[in-house]
DNA sequence: CTCCTTTGTCGTCAAACGCA
DNA sequence: TGCGTTTGACGACAAAGGAG
């Protein structure tokens, strides 16, 4: 099935409404949630398509009379909710809608990528082809494809109760490798990252399978500064106006920085809703087709009986 | 091969959100 | 209320694919 996902309508103007469409024709009408200045594709495994209802869009337009330029662009610009909580909130109402986790969780080193969901194990499978099991004890098995550097399992193992620090996570990494098992132990306020910005376990899995080995180097997540990076002194203590240029060179550079990392995540946040979204699709197909055989089933009893 | 279009990704800005 | 976070919007860029 190919989903589509497109913003209304370009610019800063557009209605916050998401238009999903199936393969058949058909669009799914979502509020208020994504936006997009391209249209993306998705690809889903083959499903057949069946139609599902829309549902109106509660806001629609916000032009009336009367009202002010700046008080229409507010309301254009009005916050939509977060695909986080959105999705909690259907998930929420409906079984087989996966949560996209807190933040904490990701930290702590449970691939991001995967929905939790409370079933004992469960098997996923990324959009790089790889295969994660979840097993109950919390163990994530990776099954790579063959044509991947590592073949077979590669297994994250999370702990956070009984670890030897107070607060403490371990992530052991443990590839079938030649090498043998590679083993990276994370205090809990510290996490594994590779170079190029790349987090370890973050939403890449795929990365940690190649056969080269990445280089690592440990930082703080709050402050996300690579080591060897001094913060400078407060601007009380600064005097020249030198000094002062170099602070806000070196503010801006830590912003952008943030700022990136978190666009990054994001945009895995994003893409991780649309999955969902597109998994939720597939859902109400089924749950449809099974209402219209139903009915179906029942026309004919009627016509049977009324003969 | 070159040019154009499409698609995807990234960095940045800015505004809204959310929390202490 | 200030500050950090989140996310829509925008532009730049690269890769892929099609047309000539």
């Amino acid at each position: 099935m190919q989903v589509s996902v497109a913003g209304s309508s370009a610019g800063r103007g557009s209605p916050s409404v998401t238009l999903v469409q199936l393969p058949s024709g058909q669009t799914v009408h979502v509020q208020g949630v994504i936006q997009a200045t391209q249209s993306s594709v998705i690809q889903s495994p083959p499903m057949q398509a069946v139609q599902v209802a829309s549902v109106a869009n509660a806001e629609d337009s916000a032009d009336s009379e009367g009202v002010t330029d700046s008080q229409k662009r507010r309301e254009i610009l009005s916050r939509r909710p977060s695909y986080r909580k959105i999705l909690n909130e259907l998930s929420s109402d409906a079984t087989g809608v996966p949560k996209i986790e807190e933040e904490k969780s990701e930290e702590e080193g449970t691939p991001s990528g995967i929905p939790a969901m409370a079933v004992p194990t469960s098997l996923y499978q990324t959009s790089t082809g790889q295969y994660i099991a979840i097993a109950q004890g919390g163990a994530i098995q990776i099954s790579n494809p063959a044509s991947d550097g590592v073949q077979g399992l590669q297994t994250l193992t999370m702990t956070n109760s009984g670890a030897p620090q107070p607060g403490a996570t371990i992530v052991q990494y443990a590839a079938q490798t030649p090498d043998g098992t590679q083993q990276f132990f994370v205090p809990g306020s510290q996490v594994v990252v590779q170079d190029e910005e790349t987090v370890l376990l973050k939403s890449h899995m795929s990365t940690a399978a190649t056969g080269d080995m990445p280089t690592y180097q440990i930082r703080t997540p709050t402050t996300a500064l690579p080591q060897g990076v001094v913060m400078a002194a407060s601007p009380g203590t600064l005097h020249s106006p030198q000094q002062l240029a170099e602070e806000a060179t070196r503010k801006r550079e830590l912003r952008l920085m943030k700022n990136r990392e978190a666009a990054k995540e994001c945009r895995r946040r994003k893409k991780e809703y649309i999955k969902c979204l597109e998994s939720r699709v597939a859902v109400l197909e089924v749950q449809n087709k099974k209402l219209i055989e139903e009915l179906e089933t029942l026309k004919d009893i009627c016509s049977s009986k009324t003969d």
